[in-house]
DNA sequence: GGTTATAATATCGTTAGACGATATCATAAA
DNA sequence: TTTATGATATCGTCTAACGATATTATAACC
């Protein structure tokens, strides 16, 4: 997904601020719930998630509540939740962009006639 | 997103599938169409354009069909039409896990009493 | 207390993708 | 033939993913 240092999360970084909104908790914690809300689909090894941890706190999106030890707890910021908000709105972006190319539908700017690229004769990718 | 080696699709990427399965076309095209359909939301310089098209090549996710002076077009296989209808699939897990998420459904392999991390008070990220 | 086990976090090194900037090349137009 | 333009290709840098491994703090046991 995105490479421009956080305009966009990858799926690991998004799942992360999921675990931690619902309710704060430590790094293995929260890659624990990952695994079991995805049904084993997603699973980070323990190099993503701390450098997501550590990444997530330079900026911002979380914070630590807690430190019992070696073990930390941290928290999402409502800067964190914003992102994740943006997040769910650019997945559905993606997929509502999707059903509209399903559809076939016509791309903005176009007046219906223009000799551009819709209602092409379908795909057709022979191999 | 992904980066196991496309193991999930980018974003970028994604859109690059869902040009070319509109209608085979070149590299500006489908640049042209993805700016389009996003409303200017996604936009991929030539550098990323070009590496895609050139790995989505070596992968077999799409094939040259035409080949005008250095005007090269494309489209995508069912190898690709397969990445694509799995990174939709892909995507819309994600979304459903979120609502899940929102509704605090308890998680799977979870009795519903075990001193598990549902219900939670609520995140209250105070800052 | 001292030793072992365990939970949790931290770091290294490699690979893959994003992207601005720039270069190259082919055709068309002047 | 020069110039413009459309299109593709490449360089270099940065960010993210992740397996493997190391480190550290507490707990458990004798």
């Amino acid at each position: 997904m995105p490479k421009k240092a956080l305009d966009g999360l990858t799926e690991s970084m998004f799942y992360v601020l999921m675990a931690l909104m619902r309710q704060p908790m430590c790094g293995i914690e929260a890659s624990e719930f990952i695994q079991k809300r995805t049904e084993g689909r997603v699973a980070l090894g323990p190099a993503t998630l701390y450098t997501i941890l550590g990444k997530f706190q330079q900026v911002g999106y979380i914070r630590e509540t807690e430190v019992v030890g070696r073990k930390r707890t941290y928290a999402v910021t409502e800067l964190g939740q914003a992102a994740y908000a943006a997040e769910v709105e650019r997945l559905e972006r993606c997929l509502s962009d999707a059903r509209r190319e399903e559809r076939r539908e016509p791309l903005e700017g176009e007046d219906g006639d223009g000799a551009q690229m819709h209602l092409a004769p379908a795909p057709v990718p022979v191999l």
